[in-house]
DNA sequence: ACGTGTCGCTAACACGTTATAGTGGGTGCC
DNA sequence: GGCACCCACTATAACGTGTTAGCGACACGT
């Protein structure tokens, strides 16, 4: 009724039902051991109704311990047309378990890291970027669980950390082995995705092992057209030659896809690309981008029971599935 | 040196030091008028530092009132590359503000808005989607600054939503209109990206009436080369031809380039396209598409300073600089 | 010796919420 | 009528912080 500037309170509706602090906080958590007059129920309900009562969250973390909110921290590479898709899956399975997800991008010169979760006192972190032992100490004694959805490649907290990227490696090099003798691998010009290329290429090193073919022709490929042409020059001049291309994501395959254009050469006669992440443009190259596709629905939820057991102890509800990986075959390989 | 499993408050630091909460919390936030003896101060600094105190936010904000954090709210559309660079820009202006921004994409099927920012208490929200007066009244009424980075088509407050982006489609139109009589918009097939793809729209159709061109002819094109082809097709029958395509983004654009070659054509000869975003796969397309180049960091600065404007009443401290609009000039146009 | 300051610090309150202990009033039982 | 007992609710203590009022000690001027 009184449109007061400052904030409504649970004492407004209080004073507005005509009773109790503390029965206002029965009635809106429905607690279970205290009974309530369905008249007086009716009335708060009412008066909060009209008063557009919200509770403080603040003064709700402060008095839990903890809030419900889980802060995703991401790296400063640039977020492509995957990682949207990932954070809006994320988003809905965390909503699913009554978690608030939000997304920090911890992006250089920015605030530091302790800065973020300080400002936000999240129930758990989760984390695609690597900090040091030090930031994690000092959040875990703040009481925030912390989750490293990272490749451990130092053997790291490998209990904790959940990946499935060598699956993505692996699936390209079973492909292209079907039809190719010696596979190459298109490394990103970019070191702050090494969290993400290593794995993938240690898949295709994985399979390469398995099948019998020799390790793959490891080139950095940056993105113009001039340079993946170098590359591909340098791949097909190999003894023996190699035509199958693992590239770490659509993005560079395409430009690989470009390098080969560039020499007059064209994809699959001559070279076969597959790139990862199915973007929209892959489906429009010339030619068509074949390309991996994560399952990232089920990929976040595994994250978010990831979290959920962490922090709640409670067991998993579903059965605890690999994410799937999937090809999306077209005409480039 | 005690790792207790709860938290480490400043109670702690103050029985550590020998000294009372108050004059802990006097030396952590340099109060100024009130003096320290500098032993005193170094013993605190020293407590603290072992302890690894971090003060509450929770705590924090609710005694201020307020906290330093800033919601950008995302729709639900795919998130491109473009709008991944703006959250990093983002962060990083108002990092230098001393807030704290993070992102909830609201995602359909997970928590309504109102859970979100009662889950938050941020200082302000940057809304990239739009929302019910309802909501934005609730917001207002605890307290929370409500800016909208829309287009306003109902000239709904249009005193807090700042927009650049008829600038984007009029650069596309200018280029165009040198050397095509008649300017086609390649219109994107989903309409929650309608706050963006409407005043791109209209600064085309803007440029077109101040050059005295025809209104533009837009078709909507989903991202498939056989439907691209279609709307080509349809471009280059109309009297007289369509042969200056404006698209919505990289995306869209390099779906009618494969429409073009689904029909045996080429750009720029046939049909002339230009996108928005500068993604990476436009460097790479073939022909290279000529795209928009939006100065995303200035774009985050006036963003940053809105806000920061709205909160304290301070007055922004650079001049309020419009964000320039670059074209990068390829092939295709 | 005594008021007057200043210095350096502490006690206590408020922010808004939840949970626990307690309280007045009605009812049943003997 | 007195006692026990349940019911529906209230008073109050935390959670951890920033801030204001205040307090003892000491210096200083007269």
């Amino acid at each position: 009724m009184a449109p007061r500037s400052s904030r409504v309170t649970s004492a407004d509706v209080a004073r507005e039902a005509g009773v109790s602090r503390a029965t206002v906080s029965f009635v809106l958590n429905n607690t279970q051991h205290q009974k309530i007059t369905e008249a007086t129920r009716q009335r708060v309900l009412a008066a909060a109704e009209r008063l557009g009562y919200a509770p403080s969250a603040a003064a709700r973390t402060l008095r839990y311990g903890r809030s419900d909110v889980v802060l995703g921290l991401l790296p400063d590479w640039p977020l492509g047309f995957a990682a949207g898709q990932l954070i809006q899956e994320l988003t809905l399975a965390f909503a699913k378990r009554n978690f608030t997800f939000v997304v920090h991008s911890s992006i250089r010169g920015a605030r530091s890291l302790s800065e973020i979760w300080k400002a936000l006192t999240p129930a758990a972190v989760l984390a695609f970027e690597p900090f040091s032992d030090a930031d994690a100490a000092a959040m875990r004694s703040a009481g925030i669980e912390v989750i490293a959805a990272l490749y451990d490649d130092k053997g790291l907290g490998s209990d904790e950390s959940i990946t499935t990227a060598n699956a993505i490696g692996a699936a390209q090099a079973r492909h292209l082995a079907a039809s190719h003798g010696r596979l190459g691998y298109a490394y990103p010009d970019d070191e702050r995705v090494a969290v993400f290329s290593r794995p993938r290429l240690d898949g295709v090193r994985k399979v390469c092992a398995e099948l019998g073919l020799p390790d793959p022709d490891v080139r950095t490929v940056p993105l113009t057209p001039s340079a993946a042409a170098d590359a591909v020059r340098s791949w097909l001049a190999a003894d023996p030659p190699v035509t199958g291309i693992c590239a770490f994501n659509d993005d560079v395959a395409m430009t690989v896809l470009a390098g080969l254009r560039h020499l007059g050469l064209q994809a699959p006669r001559d070279m076969a690309v597959i790139g990862v992440d199915n973007s929209p443009a892959a489906a429009v190259s010339c030619p068509p981008l074949t390309s991996v596709v994560q399952d990232l629905p089920a990929i976040a939820e595994l994250y978010a029971d990831t979290v959920t057991v962490a922090l709640d102890g409670a067991q998993s509800p579903g059965n605890p599935v690999e994410p799937q990986i999937r090809l999306e075959v077209r005409e480039s390989a």
